[in-house]
RNA sequence: GGCGCCAUCGCCAAGUGGUAAGGCAGAGGUCUGCAAAAUCUCCAUCCCCAGUUCGAAUCUGGGUGGCGCCUCCA
């Protein structure tokens, strides 16, 4: 397996520091607001890395924190009326509710940086023993100039970064470039007993206080988005390599951003989506399914379509696009179930050639740095297969079923994987036809009405009566597949 | 200004030294009462220039064009 190293800008080996066994640090969210396209993106991305190193048989310890002491928190507790314990809790339960929608694994470990507040205080107190952070006036800063590999990891340097600063000079600070390890405690802000008095953490220290805590001072993987190598991760490594002594990460893997056409989705821009807000018009196997039709590190890009007179009325095109794959590849597979369910047995196996083959070239892209992308490439190849054996006219069903267990038998591992292509095929086909239906503002009732109108004209043979509705149903939107025994009607989508 | 990423068919998107996956769209065939779906066949030499190499989309140098980080951010 090999997997790109942000450290390194290179791929490498994977090699686990113990055999068998991988520790996976991924930041988590600051709880203050619901979760956008980006947040799914990250987590939609680390939680198939996940689940492939368990695929692998690998025992996986996965930490994935909650940031819930900060100052977007309190603001946010400050204009609502609330406290920021009440803020956080209600936005936890949000982000769990968004993620099981996408499928995405609970976490081995889901710790608040508020229950941690004690190991906190513990490296820092670590820090300055070593000369490495400093007090000042109530404050505590990571002293930048003592930690000599300081920027190795976002591939700064320390005399690049000063000709840079933005950042403003403050009079506690040796450098500009320190970074708080603990703040002074304010007026109505969550504060906490220290040796340097009553305040609160800095945002850094958190997190490398708890992957500490839980996976120990060296451990296998540590994630997040591309925006966090700076400063955010590079903070972790001078904090915890100063305070441990020892190397902290063996692999830094982030995944790319969310662009909505071309520009880094972002709330300063106000081109920002949540979840929630895509949820509402569309499943949540589609996000998910787009999101993994790209390699992590891409940049992943939602073209969207803004209505000529409602600007609010939005057409997520790549979704939509999206939407459409997912519906072709369940009608396979509910025609591919349709004969797996059949209660003949003792047929041959076809194609010998697929045993074992199907899931070694899933296992070959994703080996690659979870090349979530070329695996589901590759299952295409193999709903190909699928499909034509399907439609084989002189082949017998037997024999059918049993080649089609054999592949589906590999195809479920690669689904389980990638929690996807998991859903009840018809269930799945009537739900977002159906949904499409409403959206054109028909209903099902009626679409099965013209249906059987056509029906009957087509029994007595009366095909211009059939062919005018079946042209008449194409015009809204509704197409028509007919089939020996019945009729299968789907929505167009006309995002072309 | 510093650092970094990216540029592959009309669109989306893999490939990171051995002769261009996959999807959508398109052309033609099979199937069909006709369609649709499915399937079969066809459809790119990889932004430009120079270099390394038996061999480069893949490595190096130089352009051009996007984008990101350097400030909270997945």
């Amino acid at each position: 397996m090999r997997v790109y190293n942000t450290l390194s800008g290179k791929k490498e080996d994977f090699i686990t520091i113990e055999p068998n066994k991988v520790g996976m640090y991924v930041c988590g969210v600051t709880v203050y607001d619901y979760c956008h396209v980006g947040h799914a993106r990250a987590y939609v991305a680390f939680d198939a890395i996940y689940r492939y190193l368990k695929y692998k048989n690998y025992d996986v310890t996965y930490v994935r924190n909650f940031t819930d002491v900060d100052d977007k928190i309190i603001k946010r507790a400050n204009e609502s009326d609330s406290s920021s314990k009440e803020v956080s809790e209600t936005f936890i339960n949000a982000f769990h509710e968004d993620m099981e929608k996408l499928s995405i694994a609970s976490a081995t470990i889901e710790p608040k940086a508020t229950e941690h507040i004690s190991d906190m205080i513990e490296m820092i107190s670590e820090l300055i023993s070593k000369n490495l952070a400093y007090e000042s006036d109530g404050d505590v800063y990571f002293s930048v100039s003592e930690f000599p590999e300081y920027g190795k990891l976002s591939n700064r340097k320390l005399d690049e970064l000063m000709s840079g600063v933005r950042i403003e000079i403050s009079e506690q600070k040796k450098n500009p470039l320190d970074f708080a390890l603990w703040k002074k405690a304010k007026p109505n802000e969550p504060m906490w007993d220290s040796p340097w008095g009553k305040g609160r953490p800095g945002w850094h220290i958190e997190c490398s206080a708890m992957s500490t805590k839980y996976l120990g001072a060296t451990f296998d993987i540590h994630g997040g988005g591309k925006d966090l190598v700076f400063p955010h991760h590079e903070n972790e490594v001078a904090q915890s390599e100063g305070a441990t002594g020892q190397e902290y990460v063996k692999y830094w893997l982030h995944n790319g951003f969310v662009n909505i056409d071309g520009a880094k989705m972002s709330k300063s821009l106000g081109n920002f989506f949540t979840i929630r807000h895509l949820l509402e018009k569309y499943d949540p196997e589609v996000i998910r399914f787009f999101i993994l039709s790209n390699h992590y590190r891409s940049p992943i890009n939602f073209t969207i379509k803004k209505d000529d007179e409602n600007d609010s009325e939005i057409t997520f095109v790549s979704l939509d696009e999206t939407e459409d794959r997912l519906c072709s590849i369940y009608e396979t597979l509910s025609n591919m179930f349709e004969i797996i369910d059949n209660p003949i047995d003792d047929g041959e196996l076809l194609h010998p050639e697929y045993k074992d083959s199907i899931l070694a070239q899933f296992e070959a892209d994703m080996d690659d740095d979870f090349n979530t992308a070329a695996a589901i490439g590759t299952l295409s190849k193999y709903l190909r297969v699928i499909n034509e054996l399907i439609d084989r006219p002189k082949t017998k069903l037997k024999d059918k079923k049993r080649t089609l267990k054999e592949i589906y038998s590999q195809l479920k591992d690669i689904f389980s994987t990638l929690a996807l292509f998991e859903s009840n095929p018809s269930q799945f086909l009537s739900k977002i036809n159906e949904k499409r239906a409403n959206e054109l503002g028909l209903t099902k009732e009626y679409i099965l009405s013209k249906i059987e109108e056509r029906n009957s004209a087509k029994k007595n043979k009366n095909y211009e009566e059939a062919d005018k509705i079946r042209e008449e149903l194409l015009s809204q939107g509704v197409s028509l597949k007919d089939y020996p025994d019945r009729v299968k009607w789907s929505i167009i989508k006309k995002t072309l």
